[in-house]
DNA sequence: GCAATTGATTGCATTCCGCAACTAATTGCA
DNA sequence: TGCAATTAGTTGCGGAATGCAATCAATTGC
């Protein structure tokens, strides 16, 4: 039986960090003069990492299809993305980022890498590695249990709804 | 000079956090059959550390007071939170959790931690709380960085606007 | 005692997003 | 070969969340 006040911790703290991002979302993302990131921004991360279709695109995201169709389309107008033809299946298209595409994400990590490494001086990099290996761990476990419970028991939908 | 990659990682799987934690609420938070949890229920655990008035809620919660006044009125609705006067002020009131209230908080903290006290067989209570703490300071640092700028530079909004 | 301040609420508009219905292309099998 | 079943993706629709601006109400400070 784990520390449960340190899981309770945990949790107010990750919801801490949800908070402010979102709202931080909220505001800069808002007042457009000239690009400006909306939710449609976050595939660009994924699509860094390697070309995939929607589908594929949807899952990673944890979003259903229809979002991530709506935030392709937007990519795709903006520059940021190209839709090939997927030589596999004729009904499908690769999204692949393009140049610029890519030049917008490291952008988007110089600015958080900048400001971060300022506010975290008091970091070693043995710390920030351990932070990002044991939330990366936490991150694994709860995802089972915050996925579309289907028929598996023991999810937080489960609990919440008092069957489990 | 931290390492930049861990960073960059560090925000992935932060995102990664974010993204399933959306996608469950969208879901399981939803439909209603009795009783069910809006963004009005982030208050609940604000208050059951103290009372407080509104304007000092929003700001726990980096919300605005506008929408604080809403899920005040929905939890004074069901009963999980009560407005009693401050007596040094006669225009604030107080936001006072009720046992019920109070009960309701304790029940979506055990349903957290017995989900992931099964998901997390395979962590000490050393990890888990070495996870609190650095994520702890984590949140600390970068809360300066998505506040509103007003005039000090620096924060995220600034550098995405191409201001520092 | 009245203007300025402060606490809180409400109206409005926007973004995000899940669900369901739909289109189009493909595949599988009779 | 041809048609039903499957699969990729898109669009329509509605609801939830929430920032901003305007407003109301009570108080405080000359």
């Amino acid at each position: 039986m784990l520390d449960q006040n340190a899981l309770d911790e945990l949790f107010d703290v990750l919801a801490r960090y949800v908070r402010m991002r979102d709202r931080a979302a909220h505001r800069t993302f808002r007042t457009p003069d000239g690009d400006v990131e909306s939710a449609a921004f976050k595939c660009l991360f994924h699509l860094a990492r390697q070309p995939m279709r929607a589908r594929e695109l949807a899952e990673s995201l944890h979003a259903e299809p229809s979002s991530v169709s709506r935030y392709v389309a937007e990519l795709v107008d903006l520059g940021f993305v190209r839709r090939e033809a997927d030589p596999a299946d004729g009904r499908a298209t690769l999204l692949v980022i393009t140049d610029i595409g890519r030049e917008r994400v490291a952008a988007m990590r110089a600015v958080r890498r900048h400001a971060m490494d300022r506010a975290m001086t008091d970091w070693t990099d043995d710390e920030l590695r351990t932070l990002v290996r044991l939330l990366g761990r936490f991150v694994d476990a709860a995802e089972p249990l915050f996925a579309p419970s289907g028929d598996k028991p023991g999810s937080l939908e489960d609990l919440m709804k008092g069957r489990a």
